[in-house]
DNA sequence: ACATAAACATACATGAATGTTTGTAAAAAA
DNA sequence: TTTTTTACAAACATTCATGTATGTTTATGT
């Protein structure tokens, strides 16, 4: 059988993106040929050059699957301006890991762009314009962040700039660390609590704009409380 | 000129880890080929495989002598238990920030590691030693956290083997992040205000034994504060 | 019913990176 | 001084992934 129904065309596919995650996952974007893709997928070549135009194009199409319900977790939550702005980030982000701590197919995606896809060459493109989108999500973030300000919810020294910059690689970094051992802990379990100590953080010693004297705040307050 | 007198050899030797730095960095550890790393050095590959068995050792090479003060750095905190374990971590921390973002041959390496090296196949060897070398690692700082703890500078509550994930998370996905665009803030600049940030956070609301209570205590303060 | 084009499979040509072998000039050992 | 290694360069053989071109079958439009 050769030519398909369109429900079978569709099939395939999904099957080589299957494939692609499961190929890709075990020995990483560069090594993992086109060939071990297809046959994984029970195709050939042949249905990988009609579906992509090269392995780019598939890995592209890989990653916007799986990361397009992280994007409209974030549309959804940036979209209103609440009267509490602080609680709206919390959310997302505790939404975001618990998310990819629970959806396998995304796990193994993240697992794939943090540690097993190098970002350059054919890929620079891609992880370009992800950058772009980056900055503007962090832009939306610095305004709640701003907001948060405003409402007293944090301090008015604090830096929203930098405060984005931590946050996101708090994120960034538990999700990378938790994903090359997942079985350390339960993320779904403790992304609230993860989260709720970074905010605390933000709220009692955040990053000013004019930067803090040389003698640390955090110091200080320990060996008083030492000394106390 | 064939064979050179000791000096010129050692010479070579770091020329080609030299060498391998730069191409990594501008093509990913997979798509530099031995062929670009020796040109680049102005040798051929028959050098390379003389100092090195193949591609993985060279990037071991490299990666050696990269994170060579890193390590001396982490023993040489880690070795006296003083009377102030959470400024031990602080300075420990600060002190790997500042070291990375003072040093571009760290930055360089650091960078591939991240972004441009797939932990897979061939290099799979290598991470696996990294982890393993990380697990101890983490066992040392979770002393200091227990050490903490017990001098009251942490909640008795204090969950240390997550706050040991939450500190580790944060301090990759601050390097993890910078690196993609070292422009964006001044990492020596801030890295104390940063860490700082995230202690402040553990000693207020850290990591917890037992799962906190469905409602946030972070939520719970803010909501007080804005009620109040 | 027929022509067209979809959805692949198969075959082929090409380049490129690797590992290995051999060559070789000079430093160091004898 | 002679011999032996050292520290590479150069040439070779092999593997292997990619891209493309062509073949083939069948759904689908007319």
């Amino acid at each position: 059988m050769v030519r398909k129904t369109k429900a079978d065309t569709e099939q395939t596919y999904t099957a080589l993106l299957d494939a692609a995650e499961a190929m890709f996952k075990e020995k990483g974007v560069a090594s993992a040929t086109l060939n071990d893709i297809a046959k994984s997928a029970g195709m050939t070549r042949g249905a990988i050059y009609w579906h992509f135009k090269d392995k780019s194009e598939l890995v592209h199409a890989m990653c916007e699957r799986a990361t397009l319900p992280m994007e409209a977790l974030f549309n959804e939550v940036t979209a209103v301006v609440g009267d509490d702005p602080l609680g709206s980030i919390q959310k997302l982000t505790v939404h975001a890991l618990t998310q990819v701590a629970q959806s396998p197919q995304q796990q193994t995606v993240f697992d794939i762009l943090f540690h097993k896809c190098e970002k350059t060459g054919e890929m620079a493109p891609m992880f370009e314009r992800e950058r772009q989108s980056r900055g503007e999500c962090h832009s939306q973030i610095e305004v709640l962040f701003k907001q948060a300000v405003k409402l007293g919810q944090l301090p008015a020294e604090t830096n929203t700039a930098l405060a984005v910059h931590a946050l996101h690689a708090y994120m960034t970094g538990l999700m990378h660390e938790w994903l090359l051992d997942p079985s350390a802990y339960d993320l779904a379990k403790h992304a609230e609590s993860f989260v709720q100590t970074l905010i605390a953080g933000l709220r009692v010693a955040p990053p000013r704009k004019r930067v803090t004297t040389k003698t640390s705040v955090a110091g200080r307050t320990q060996r008083e409380k030492i000394a106390g």
